[in-house]
DNA sequence: ACGATGGTAGTACGGCCGTGTCACAACCGT
DNA sequence: ACGGTTGTGACACGGCCGTACTACCATCGT
């Protein structure tokens, strides 16, 4: 077979394969093995890319780092000018769709799922500190649009908002979910309009 | 040994050794016997109470539900009359003390880690269902105590507040944990200071 | 063209898992 | 006092786990 292979790739499509066995069978159902079905290769192939579980979950939870850093550089490097564009920015930080779902999903029962293991620890504080500085770039592109009261406490008022954000994305994980997407963006909304003046 | 014993009281004990463990280990380190010693007790003789793994872990959501129902009821009986006193209602949802850190990682744990399990599945939309009716009842109060601008939806508001609540529980939640409790009730107190008049 | 290189797949091993079974010990009603 | 009931603990079984090892083979550099 071929003698160079993409490992990048290769890691990408075993952590997305986690991704998929996480949402549908639970972390308990993540093994070696099932993970190399998933993915469609043989556990003795896929041992020479992640050689230990620990390192194929650490995989997994960097790809969603990854994933959600690229989607949010796409869209903060554009120019934000209006209300609505600021709505869509944060609406990017949702679970809307099925890809934004797996990684919240496994970024989730990663960081709740396997307490002590350091690297993942390490990753969710690096995820969460991404999310507050999302909301605090969205709070300063709202206000540069004259969208804000001007007394606010920004610190506070992003911390917030990515508290709401967090909180809307996990009532909106199902199954068992208990939130509608558009009831998430009347709360999104709402609680943007009742930052202006 | 004794003929009889209380097998309630020893489903709770056991739910909230599963509680420890899941706090301590992971979901991947529940299993029978580890809960079992955790609890001081055989695995034979866990299983005459709890006989099968998915009880054990339904056992352990029921405790969840049944203690968090239990812990609002005290609060919420009591007359509530001024703004302290519904932020305490509200900050006895967050998990500042070790008891509701560890219902509230079991709750994730296994909403998260284990889909297709329907009565998790159910209990959890009982505990969203509580928590939003909660909230409800907060703003109610407030709303009673002329704390809130007359102009607001309240069930939007009472979502919006669940999700407050919700996000808050979550980043307090180590490790890795990103909130201190102060900044948690600084949130909370902003949240209600900005749906006052 | 042909070894060297590096990916692949199959197998093996020790260990823990969930569950079933069963003899024994302690308490109850009679 | 005693037989029946009920909780207990120990063991057995089949299965899956993570990991290690080792032939095999397609490609690459020479």
């Amino acid at each position: 077979m071929p003698r160079l292979i993409d490992h990048d790739h290769r890691r990408a499509e075993l952590a997305e394969a986690v991704w998929r066995i996480i949402a549908r069978d639970g972390l308990e159902a993540v093994s070696v093995r099932h993970v190399a079905a998933e993915a469609g290769v043989s556990a003795g192939s896929l041992r020479h890319v992640l050689p230990t579980k620990a390192d194929l979950l650490t995989a997994a939870m960097e790809l969603v780092v990854e994933r959600a850093a690229a989607r949010f550089r796409a869209r903060a490097d554009r120019p934000v000018p209006d209300r609505a564009a600021v709505l869509a920015l944060l609406t990017e930080l949702l679970p809307l769709d099925e890809e934004r779902s797996l990684e919240l999903r496994t970024h989730l029962a990663l960081v709740l799922g396997s307490p002590g293991h350091p690297e993942l620890v390490r990753l969710r504080a690096t995820l969460d500190d991404a999310l507050r500085q999302g909301c605090r770039a969205a709070l300063d592109l709202a206000a540069a649009a004259g969208l804000l009261r001007p007394d606010l406490d920004l610190d506070l008022e992003a911390l917030r908002l990515a508290v709401v954000v967090d909180g809307l994305a996990l009532h909106l994980l199902g199954p068992g979910a208990d939130l509608e997407p558009t009831a998430a963006e009347a709360v999104l909304d709402g609680h943007l309009a009742a930052l202006g003046p």
